[in-house]
DNA sequence: TATGAATGAGACTTCATTCAT
DNA sequence: AATGAATGAAGTCTCATTCAT
């Protein structure tokens, strides 16, 4: 690295850095604001105005950082769905040592436990899913983040179960995948969740022979 | 009767079925235009000025049939949650003749083949279950709907098994109504539907203890 | 008039009647809906559809007897304006009989009769004015009514104060004839009716020199 | 106060104030157009979208400085109020010194003056009178309106005339502002104005007994 | 002629996005 | 770069009037 190379890079940064430090402290906001509105009043009232006031962040500056609307609401999904992964990938590691029935009863624990989680994550989730079936580029993305949850799943499933076929682990993702939506609506429908809990891990373990 | 009074009526029944007809018919295009614009254009297009194009009825006429918008999509809605109920109807009878494992395969096959219909019935579904989510007025419905279904569905239950208490029936009947949106998405990516038909209707059986 | 005349004259009478007195009572069945939505449902209200509704007589048909909404509007306001004309104008003949003051008197007293009539007539009168300054047609007619009043009354001043000359008659005619909306007014406002009969009395006693 | 302190509080003024003043500006336009509208079209043609095109200032705009069509009447027919208000209101404390016949003749020629004002003012006020017997809203604040003036005349009353009872004094006020309608009917009738003002003027001292 | 379904201009209002400052 | 006032297309719905039957 050259004195100038340095200097210049110096500048660049003492002059940048602030700047970048403010658009992401503001770009924080805006997604803060944006989640909360989506909590307390739903989707229909997330507008760009009612986020601008309410984040403290100007329109304007909002359109600096989100070239629209939609991405401000993409963002936060891409989150909410990269937290989802997160969870996930740790068994992709652990299916190498870990002994299938085992690895499967915890990934079951860990799914499940999303529905039990606070009111104001499951409103988030409800709104985020509205918004993903509204606008067709947060449905792209659903699908994208499918596809890498179903991999993911299959990784793991081909890992403890080496006698599978790859396309059964994909089949036997897909269906886990799957069952996802179910035990949300059995517990939104006044289901009881003792029961739900028995009766899902059930089905998976006799699906996987167990 | 006087032959008189009989033409008369005959006149009255001329005279009056065109404007019912008439009126039937306009219903109809604006809900196949309504049910279109759905599948081909998203609920976000559903907009009363392109039904209306879309339909050649004028604005003005659709707000003769239909108070408003909501409506439209209301009365789409319940047609096919009346479907969906008229389908498993019959269950209710026959389920004190038949013996419960019969019973149970056949309704398993009713619901599953509802899934394998062809795509715009299945675009249709899905963009009426947005417009749920987004007006509260459809949500109503449909939780009564959910309902109705829960009911009808104990019952079957109650009666091929009537060893189970009836909070169990209730219990199994959200659990197998709530499989329902599982098997929906497992098509929806891409699933293979034999192993899906297999899978699910053992989880079925196997919950039941068949 | 010769038997040819009087044949087809009869043939004229017996096809046209019938259909002239059905005009007659549709036409006065719009009239009497149209006042009755005036009454109890205020000018805003006033739809031609309502009108069809609720006097039975068919929009189409109303638009064979009225141009236009308005018309219906001002047929009412005529009717109510001759009424009001009917009441003044037995004073021009007696004015050439009776005394001064007596005659001013009565004609007060039938002014100020109006203001203490029914309620839906007086509702009636106010959404006729309403729409008198809502649809310039009728505020031409309320000009040419006052107009005609106004001479009216100059008329009877003239034969009970033959002393004054015709410029004054016609001023005091202004004068007391806009005194009229300020009782309404004073009415309106909760003014104790007794006081007003004496004060708004006495101004015109003494604007005459009684 | 530093110079530096100064120089920024200026410096915030000429930031702040033209914001303020460009809005003061575009309520202004609005304004003018709606009263514009409002005399030379009537309340009829009155609409959002005419408001727009004709001050120059979109819709959208427009929406920004008033919730709805409604209260640019409202904004109108206040400042018409508060005008009338302000006129009369040094009476009140004049009334304390005054002999009562000066203040009421000075009173009275106030009030006259009013309808000698030029055309356009005459019709702005009866446009306004349509809108408030037209939106239940505005009819309410002239209500108030009529109370407060009444309030305020009664008080002056019962300074010049402390003889008289608080309820003679009320139902006194009631007249006089009463009779102002009047004044202006006989005036748009085509009255002579010096005729006018001697009448009323008379009829105003009389029935204080003066 | 009578009917009332049909029409569509136009009213009010919202909100994503732009742009002058 | 930041601001927030400004924009105007587009949405929902009404109602006077027409016109096919």
């Amino acid at each position: 690295m050259t004195v100038g190379e340095s200097y210049k890079d110096r500048k660049i940064s003492v002059l940048k850095e602030p700047k970048q430090q403010r658009a992401k402290i503001k770009v924080a906001k805006v997604l803060d604001s944006a989640k909360r509105l989506l909590v307390f009043h739903g989707l229909e009232k997330l507008t760009t105005n009612h986020i601008a006031k309410d984040s403290g962040v100007s329109v304007g500056s909002i359109y600096q950082y989100f070239p629209n609307k939609q991405s401000i609401i993409l963002k936060i999904y891409l989150d909410w769905l990269a937290e989802v992964k997160a969870e996930v990938i740790p068994f992709k590691e652990a299916s190498l040592a870990m002994d299938a029935s085992t690895l499967c009863k915890s990934l079951f624990r860990i799914i499940y436990a999303d529905h039990i989680k606070n009111t104001q994550d499951q409103l988030l989730e409800k709104e985020l899913t509205k918004a993903m079936r509204l606008f067709p580029e947060l449905g792209e993305v659903e699908k994208q983040h499918s596809s890498e949850m179903i991999a993911l799943m299959s990784d793991i499933i081909g890992n403890v179960l080496p006698e599978y076929s790859d396309e059964k682990s994909i089949q036997l993702a897909i269906f886990f995948y799957s069952l996802d939506s179910s035990i949300q609506q059995f517990i939104e429908l006044g289901g009881d969740k003792k029961l739900a809990f028995d009766w899902y891990e059930k089905v998976v373990m006799e699906t996987l022979n167990f």
